[in-house]
RNA sequence: CGCGGGAUGGAGCAGUUUGGUAGCUCGUCGGGCUCAUAACCCGAAGGUCAAAGGUUCAAAUCCUUUUCCCGCAACCA
């Protein structure tokens, strides 16, 4: 059997997350979901990064030790991740006292072998906010926090060798060109940072203390980077005086699932950390786009920012991961309001999907007692449908591998529509008139049935709730992925699987509670 | 000339690699049907494919120029 390690990024504990960031997780679970019914065996991890200078002041604002703070802000990451009815196989943080622990040994090994060394970092400082700037993040020249004057400073600090990996890296992009995703982003990094050459990475701080302890140098804690990425791999058991059995098993990942904003981290400072450690890199790292509020970034200042537990309790969980799973196309970014997703909801999930279950259940019901097999009768119409129900398999298939997830979507609902289509060409309520007829009536509703059944067993990775219910009032236990002539249905009690939703007075209602 | 991506009916997208009647979902309008959640099915209106020029028998698709939008331009996770 073949392994599929994915990962989400680790989620900063600055804030709660929002929808935006929850995107993410609710994509990686789509695809582990998919994953394993199709029979690999996998692993899918995420969790919270937790160090940091920002934790450290956010903390000490609210009175509260860093711990604490995120402490509070990780349960309610996994409160989240749990309430959009996330697979995941580990939540990891970076306060573990293991993570911490292997950190400090590869930041060790990685010193020891000549690939940290100890300088100082040079750079643009504003006293009063006590932060190094960056030309490009100047505003006219000045702090872009509070305008005043910044000037050169600099401050001891250890770097990573960068340029010393960079030619290797480079070769290995080019030789594998699925390993960053979209491909538009692998110009970016070759263009903007590999081919003009790396400059050292700056891997310690001794501004603040709220990370991991340099362990031959207790004056600096270990930076970001080397923290926060190395938990695809503490977490597994790698460990660099000998990793477990786990670990060989799972690494490299197959793939890193990331935002578009941390791309740079995951395809060169990961990689080159990797390389130097003497580790294969993973497979692929899929930068996704964002999820934005009407045409705006999501974010507390503008006030448009919309939480996921909340849109659970208005909508559904389903109807959520449908929203967000759809339609964010692969390579631009997917905008979110209560208004489309209320159109989304009537439309594709109601009007579609479950006008389309209901129907045939109550035909089925209706006409046979909800007993129906497929009689030798067959309908001029029937090949179509069939075929397009056993191509779904393939079609799906072909849209995931490229993690082309709304696409995926798209494929059922194709067939979820043929099948409203087929009812109309062929009348059962016309056929039901007709006693000579009984046969074909009862091909038609099987046909019906058994495009459902083999529809809801490929909707299970995007929706799993709404997949079992559909089953359930089939009353069929059966997840083959193909059409099958032989079964005997003995459906159950249709109930609507959506409600449609008045969206004036929804939207209303909204508007109220806020 | 920093690098890259994009501009397609009211909205969101596909089609551009390998030129050949412009397609899908939603919305609008008209019709049909009644099994079903005022749902479903059919049909129609609506686009000179950002602009100009060029190559070609033929261009959304190839070339050139222009305009506009977006991402990246390194230590912010």
């Amino acid at each position: 059997m073949d392994k599929y390690y994915i990962t989400t990024a680790i989620a900063y504990t600055s804030s709660k997350p929002h929808i935006g960031n929850t995107y993410e997780i609710v994509l990686a679970d789509a695809i582990a979901r998919y994953k394993r019914q199709k029979g690999f065996d996998v692993y899918f991890q995420t969790g919270t990064d937790e160090h940091g200078e920002k934790i450290q002041q956010k903390a000490i604002a609210k009175g509260i030790s860093p711990k604490e703070y995120v402490d509070d802000i990780a349960g309610q990451v996994k409160a989240i991740w749990d309430c959009m009815n996330t697979s995941y196989d580990k939540f990891v943080r970076t306060t573990d006292p293991h993570h911490e622990e292997v950190v400090q040994k590869i930041f060790k090994k990685l010193y020891d072998q000549g690939d940290i060394y100890k300088g100082s970092y040079e750079g643009l400082y504003c006293t009063d906010c006590e932060a190094f700037w960056t030309e490009s993040q100047l505003v006219d020249g000045k702090c872009p926090d509070c305008g005043r004057e910044v000037h050169i400073a600099s401050e001891e600090a250890y770097f990573f060798k960068l340029s010393k990996y960079q030619d290797r890296l480079i070769e290995y992009i080019e030789s594998h060109p699925e390993f960053i995703q979209p491909e538009s982003r692998k110009n970016e990094m070759i263009n903007n940072f590999l081919k003009p050459g790396l400059q050292d990475l700056c891997v310690s701080r001794t501004t603040f203390d709220w990370g991991i302890p340099v362990t031959f140098d207790d004056k600096h804690v270990v930076y970001v980077w080397i923290d926060a990425l190395s938990n695809y791999i503490t977490n597994i058991g790698y460990d660099p005086d000998g990793s477990s059995e786990e670990f060989n098993k799972w690494w490299p990942a197959e793939l890193h699932l990331i935002g578009k904003d941390i791309i740079r981290f995951h395809t060169i400072y990961w990689p080159i950390i990797l390389m130097a450690l003497d580790l294969p890199l993973p497979k692929q790292v899929f930068g996704h786009p964002w999820l934005l509020s009407g045409m705006d970034k999501m974010s507390k200042s503008r006030g448009n920012v919309m939480y996921a537990d909340d849109l659970v309790k208005l909508f559904g969980v389903d109807a959520i991961r449908y929203y967000v799973l759809h339609e964010i196309p692969f390579a631009n970014d997917g905008t979110i309001t209560y208004d489309l997703i209320i159109e989304k909801i009537n439309s594709d999930l109601a009007n579609v999907l479950g006008n389309l279950v209901n129907r045939t259940i109550s035909m089925a019901n209706k006409y046979f007692d909800g007993n129906v097999t497929k009689t030798n009768v067959t309908t001029e119409f029937d090949k179509d449908l069939i075929e397009k129900v056993n191509n779904l398999s393939e079609n799906i298939e072909k849209r995931m591998n490229k993690l082309e997830i709304g696409a995926a979507l798209d494929e059922i609902f194709e067939v979820l529509r043929r099948s409203n289509k087929y009812i109309d060409e062929t009348t059962p309520w016309v056929l039901a008139k007709d006693e000579a007829k009984k046969d074909e009536l009862q091909t038609v509703i099987y046909n019906l049935l058994e495009s459902i059944r083999v529809s809801a067993v490929f909707l299970k990775p995007f929706l799993p709730e709404t997949s079992d219910e559909i089953l359930k009032q089939l009353n069929i236990e059966n997840t083959e992925e193909s059409f099958n002539d032989s079964l005997e249905y003995k459906t159950g009690t249709p109930s609507p699987l959506f409600q449609r939703i008045d969206k004036e007075k929804k939207l209303e209602e909204i508007e109220n509670a806020q």
